[in-house]
DNA sequence: CATGTGAGTTACCGGTCAGTAACGTAGTGA
DNA sequence: TCACTACGTTACTGACCGGTAACTCACATG
């Protein structure tokens, strides 16, 4: 799908001060629109525009706009994915102190003034599901279930005695802050109580204090 | 606002099959359009064509679309305290059971098949903050506001410790659970495990339970 | 009967939207 | 030199959108 990446006449050049190839221009402008303005809110031709070419480039690039939306979504899960990782690596036995990190590094993403929510869970919002947008809803429907999946395996990993439940539930807070965000500028909202919700939620879930 | 809902020429006609004023059957296929498939998605043509009429019949009731979303909001929000109310109102004098019952009934209103999460959110997402929308989104930051508030107002009648922190706490699970609504259908989401955590974080937040 | 009102109908305007056609051009490599 | 690639430019289509003008009709009330 991103085959157009690669160069077909050999190595991309390397020089600092090349200007990128316009899909790739087109691609991170588009990202950047869509998450900050929503989707529908924005056309091709205001990304063509602010990406400093025209449509025709666009759609030599890229199919339809509904392509370069479902690209985009894909975008935003490796994005995730990639924090996710980054986050819980530093503690990579220890279950629990993966997950309080991942929620720390969550609780800074969402008090970030750039931070507009969940760029996967606004598209459900925002696209119609009876439309024929089944593959965009598809997708955000996938990536909510791996999000499950993951922490409900945290919390197994952890030795909850109700990791699906316990999974869940700090699903729940996430999207909650996430959500949340939208009506409380930077980090005057309810995600400053998030913390404490996440500790005593796992600590409710562990055999008392003195048996570990 | 909605002074057109009196008759000028005295009282409603009570008859049974008496056809409702075409005003407020824009406004009720409005709010089911708008909830159901966004509003943005939803023009003026198909709410004045769903009931029943055409667009110079929507334009002597609502001078724009944007005052019949502004109206719409409204509606929603008067509806949610509805709900909340009737919820608390089986126990006036024990704030703790309003929460759960508070929680029980969120619980039931979002694995209705017909839930398509919080209006007032949903709204958020859609409209874009820059544009000229500044009465929606404020209408949704007081809606939001007034939610943490009440929350807060019962987890400090309960007598929880800090209860600035549980208001927020419980505010992020009900925000959570309308937000992974969207990308679970019915009640096969994390909303499952809603019931257990607010009763733990409750829990946390009181004396011992000898003490009581 | 006259008058006002609520409502249906048709036609239109200007703007925006996704998407396309046709052409021009600078560079690049064989 | 020739051809090919990548990109820019202008102009267009057809659909849709919010919003308006002008007309018609049924009906209720004085």
């Amino acid at each position: 799908m991103n085959a157009a990446n690669d160069d077909a006449a050999g190595q991309e050049p390397e020089l600092a001060g090349a200007r990128p190839r316009v899909r790739d221009r087109i691609f991170d402008t588009a990202c950047e629109l869509f998450y900050r303005h929503g989707i529908r809110s924005v056309g091709v031709d205001a990304i063509a525009a602010e990406a400093g070419t025209n449509k025709m480039s666009f759609y030599r690039s890229f199919p339809s706009k509904d392509d370069l939306v479902a690209e985009y979504l894909r975008e935003q899960q490796r994005e995730v994915w990639k924090h996710w990782d980054t986050a819980i690596a530093a503690y990579p036995d220890d279950p629990r102190r993966q997950i309080e990190a991942l929620f720390e590094a969550h609780l800074v993403a969402v008090e970030d003034k750039a931070c507009r929510g969940c760029a996967l869970g606004n598209a459900a919002v925002e696209i119609a599901d009876d439309e024929d947008k089944d593959v965009l809803s598809q997708l955000v429907r996938h990536f909510k279930k791996e999000v499950r999946r993951r922490l409900r395996k945290m919390a197994r990993e952890m030795g909850a005695r109700d990791p699906e439940a316990l999974g869940d539930q700090l699903m729940l807070l996430m999207d909650g802050g996430y959500f949340t965000r939208l009506a409380f500028p930077g980090n005057t909202g309810p995600i400053a109580a998030l913390m404490p919700a996440v500790r005593t939620l796992i600590a409710s879930q562990l055999p008392p204090e003195g048996a570990r």
